[in-house]
DNA sequence: TCGTCAAGGATGACGTGTCATTCATTGCTG
DNA sequence: CAGCAATGAATGACACGTCATCCTTGACGA
C-alpha cells in the first residue's frame, strides 16, 4: 500500500522539465495571440466552442463541459467578453433558468484572425521540436494522466 | 519554409488532451496543496527554492530565475508572502538597489508541513499513471521543447 | 399541489498575473 | 570624475480565477 514518499531524481527532473514547459509555452502562445489579435488564450478557447457549431449559440452549462473550466470563472469571463462585444448574452427560451450565449460579429472577425497564428504558433513552438511518435506519446499519457484524475477518490 | 498550416487530426487531439490534462492537474494539486497546508502552488515553489539553501536566504533576482517567472509577478507575490509571515524582506548590505528575502520560521513550517502531501499528490495523480519509459520520454519531450522555445525569434 | 431539492447561472470579495512605468544604485566610458 | 546605460526592484492599474453565496426555475415524489 505505500509508496515511495518523495520522486526519484529522474522524476524531479521530468517533472521540474514538466512545470517550466508549461509555463514558458503558455506565456510564449500566450503573447502571440495577444499581440496579434488582442484575445487572450481563454477568450480562442471560448470562441472556438462557440465556432464549433453553425449558428454561434450555446448554453453555458455546455460551454462549461467543453471548456473544463469552473462555472464562474466561465461567468465572470463571460461577462467580460461581452463588455467587449466579443459574445452576447440572452435569455433561453426554453428554460427559465438558462442563459444563451451567442458570437457577435466582432467575435467571428477575431476568431477568423487570430486563428491561422494561433495555430502556426502552436506549430512552431512546440509540433515542430517533436516527432510523430512523440506526438502519439504525449496523447496516451496526457489520457493516462486524465484517468487517473477521473478516478482519483480523494 | 512552408509548413502545413493547421494541425492534423492526430496534433489537435494530443494537443487538447495535454491542455485538458494540465488544467485539471495543476487544479488538482492546487486544492490539495491549499486543502491541507494554506499555500498555493506558487507560494510552495517559492519557499522549495528558498529552502534550497541553507541559510534561507535569497535575492529576488535569483528567485526570478529559479522560478522562471516575471519579475513584476514575483514582486507581487512576495509581497503578499510577506504580508502573511511566510517570507521577510531586508535591504541588500552588498548591493544598495537590491533586496534580501529571508524565510521566516513560519515559512519554514509551512512547507515543511506541505512537503509530503504535496509529493504524494504528484505522486498519486500523475507518476503513478506512467511507467518509467514515460517518465523518461517526457523529460525528453519537455527538454526539446524548451529548446525550440529558446530559440524562437520572434 | 405543495415541498423539497437539484440545476443553471450571477455576483462580490479577494488572491493572482501582466504590463507599463518609475526609481535608485551600479558599472562603464570618456 | 561626470555622464549615462544597465540592473535590481517596487508599484498602480487592470485582467483573470476561485470561493462562497445567492437567486430563480425546474423536477419530482408525497
Amino acid at each position: 500500500m505505500s509508496e515511495p514518499p518523495w520522486l526519484s531524481d529522474a522524476e524531479q527532473r521530468a517533472w521540474r522539465a514538466y512545470l517550466r514547459m508549461n509555463n514558458r509555452l503558455t506565456a510564449a502562445l500566450g503573447r502571440q495571440l495577444q499581440a496579434g489579435s488582442q484575445l487572450s488564450i481563454a477568450d480562442y478557447e471560448v470562441l472556438v466552442y462557440l465556432t464549433d457549431t453553425p449558428d454561434g449559440r450555446r448554453r453555458p452549462y455546455e460551454l462549461q463541459q467543453d471548456l473544463d473550466w469552473e462555472q464562474s470563472r466561465l461567468s465572470h469571463h463571460l461577462g467580460r467578453m461581452q463588455k467587449r462585444g466579443l459574445v452576447c448574452r440572452q435569455e433561453c427560451p426554453s428554460d427559465g433558468r438558462g442563459a444563451v450565449i451567442t458570437i457577435t460579429d466582432a467575435g467571428r472577425q477575431a476568431i477568423a484572425a487570430a486563428a491561422p497564428g494561433h495555430a502556426a504558433a502552436v506549430r512552431r513552438l512546440f509540433f515542430d521540436a517533436l516527432d510523430a511518435h512523440q506526438v502519439a506519446s504525449l496523447g496516451q499519457l496526457a489520457d493516462q494522466v486524465l484517468d487517473r484524475l477521473a478516478n482519483d477518490d480523494r
